[in-house]
DNA sequence: CTAGTTGCAAAGAGTTTGCATGGCG
DNA sequence: CGCCATGCAAACTCTTTGCAACTAG
């Protein structure tokens, strides 16, 4: 894998950014000035996900992939919360992780997977969901 | 909503199959010798997802959306695992439920989904992982 | 050199929509 | 009968691909 510039500016960005989920068009989009074409885009993301760099994740009641950027040292071993209505995410602590994935995996056979993400709601969609539907 | 034919026919459908998942495309190609268009097939699918009667769930390395039926007198109140290679579901019970996510709930102020899944891989598919990986 | 990468435009896949027709209640 | 659901085909959106030019190693 070459360290082309295009492959550079995508990882600044996504370095800078890498609290917020963004889909690959606002990434495109915001890199606009910048030297790097939308389909560079597309197969950066593609081949930082094979690595392992970015996460991709496709938010509730929508059909686009969002990306974020991960950063390897401190994103290993303990299990990501995933809100799947705003793209927050947040970190387990190891013993929690390890509580949880021992239960299920005793329980259920069954392993929490390797990127370890839980989806659901973190707090604030979940006040706002409780406003809307009620 | 009215009691359509078309809806009978994919409830009933869904009903004896509510152990897969399956793509809107594989639903309507099982359903071609009914009475019942690929528009209808989605359109009912997105009604009853709204509903909360069917379940709808993206796979890893797949652009397709999966649908499951939900019966919600045995599907309620406890975690749903959901491989991520074969959309296999298992349930976990509700001990187990309980402890997991009152666990992240204190620890993080997070909600596991109100549809509850958490995924990861089932023993069948972590096991192919492995032999293919290493 | 030469294999990986780029930009562009065009193709592809999955899903949604507009509109006229038909069926439920 | 009125309104909702359907079928069809065309439109749409997001993503991928083919190809010729380019560049890192």
């Amino acid at each position: 894998m070459y360290n082309t510039k295009q492959r550079e500016i995508l990882l600044n960005y996504l370095n800078s950014h890498h609290d917020k989920l963004q889909t690959a068009d606002e990434i495109s989009a915001s890199l606009r000035n910048e030297n790097i074409s939308q389909s560079a885009v597309y197969r950066n993301l593609a081949d930082l996900e094979k690595l392992g760099k970015v996460r991709k994740v496709i938010l509730d009641g929508s059909r686009k992939a969002c990306y974020q950027f991960v950063d390897c040292s401190t994103c290993k071993g303990h299990i990501h919360l995933s809100c799947t209505k705003c793209g927050k995410t947040a970190h387990l602590d190891d013993a929690d992780t390890k509580l949880i994935t021992s239960n299920v995996k005793t329980n259920a056979d069954f392993l929490v997977s390797d990127d370890k993400i839980i989806y659901g709601m973190c707090k604030n969609c979940s006040k706002k969901e409780n406003k809307i539907e009620k």
